[in-house]
DNA sequence: ATTCTTGCAAAGCCTTTGCAACTGC
DNA sequence: GCAGTTGCAAAGGCTTTGCAAGAAT
């Protein structure tokens, strides 16, 4: 059957070959569970219409959207499925303070984030220093790493442009 | 009078000088404020207790150890002064997903954190790469950079060592 | 048929807030 | 005495949960 490679993506990092499509992935880590759980309609929903996007998305946002386009989904199934698919490393979950946001985990290369706290944009950038950063602190204190928030905070371009160009104009 | 160099500090990284102590710093900050605000007696037991420690606290510990210790303080402005302090420079807030802790940010050195999610520990390192790396990646999309969180997730050493030692026994 | 999932509404947790009494300046 | 602070209890977000009805295998 080939590779699967995820979904439509406009953002600039690159996608991972995987597989395994998310859908078959999920289904995998359900019947992997000590008791074998279901897949239902819902779930399959949520799952396509998760990674037909990518994008960050929090889970009311997710809500939503998905009732705007014509699905049937109730607030408890989603924060239930949210849970599952970062159990079964489809998700990240990623802590702003204001917010917590969803990402694509599978099938999507390792990154950090630049948030822009005026317009909430997430940049991803990539730096492979980080990596070995960690490696090096960690095995300095004896630390076993499982993993990794790395968010800087601050202006995205636009609006660290409109600041300025709005400070400039204050002054005159 | 000198300089004042923050509380008994049992931890690995150095303080850092400042003139003023972390009370001053506060009422110049309350001062400083659009319309003044008043420096309290509570708000003072608070920055007292908070700089007189140095670890890792939630609102609740806080609250729960300062009755204990005969303080008079209210859930409500504990949370109150506790935005503030954050707001006047004197506490960072970390976000850990599960909780959210405070640590001082005045007269302590710039470090980021290794926490340990068994026992919760927070391990303090301080890298002189990070900030380059920011810079560097922030020059190149144009953001302008306020601030950042990096938390790596993991086992501390002695919980890594009895997770290992346990396994090792079931095992047998 | 059995066992898991769903959906609702209720509860939980952490944090903020309205308001009357109080207190710092 | 004025303006800001406190404390209570209530309300606010977001997320989880108990339970009866429904669906997947």
């Amino acid at each position: 059957m080939g590779n699967y490679c995820v979904g439509s993506n406009v953002n600039v990092l690159p996608s991972v070959e995987v597989s395994q499509s998310p859908e078959e992935k999920f289904r995998e880590y359900l019947a992997s569970r000590p008791r074998a759980q279901r897949y239902t309609t819902q779930q399959r929903d949520m799952v396509k219409y998760i990674f037909s996007k990518h994008n960050h998305f929090d889970a009311e946002e997710l809500i939503d959207e998905m009732k705007g386009e014509g699905f049937q989904v109730s607030r408890a199934t989603v924060y239930r499925t949210l849970n599952k698919l970062v159990d079964a490393g489809l998700l990240r979950r990623i802590n702003l303070g204001e917010r917590t946001v969803f990402e694509h985990d599978y099938g999507y290369s390792q990154h950090d984030h630049l948030h822009c706290e005026k317009c909430d944009a997430m940049i991803e950038f990539l730096d492979p220093q980080i990596e070995a950063l960690i490696r090096s602190v960690c095995s300095q204190y004896g630390f076993y790493f499982t993993g990794h928030t790395f968010v800087v905070r601050g202006l995205c371009a636009a609006c660290n442009r409109a600041r300025t160009t709005k400070r400039r104009l204050d002054l005159v």
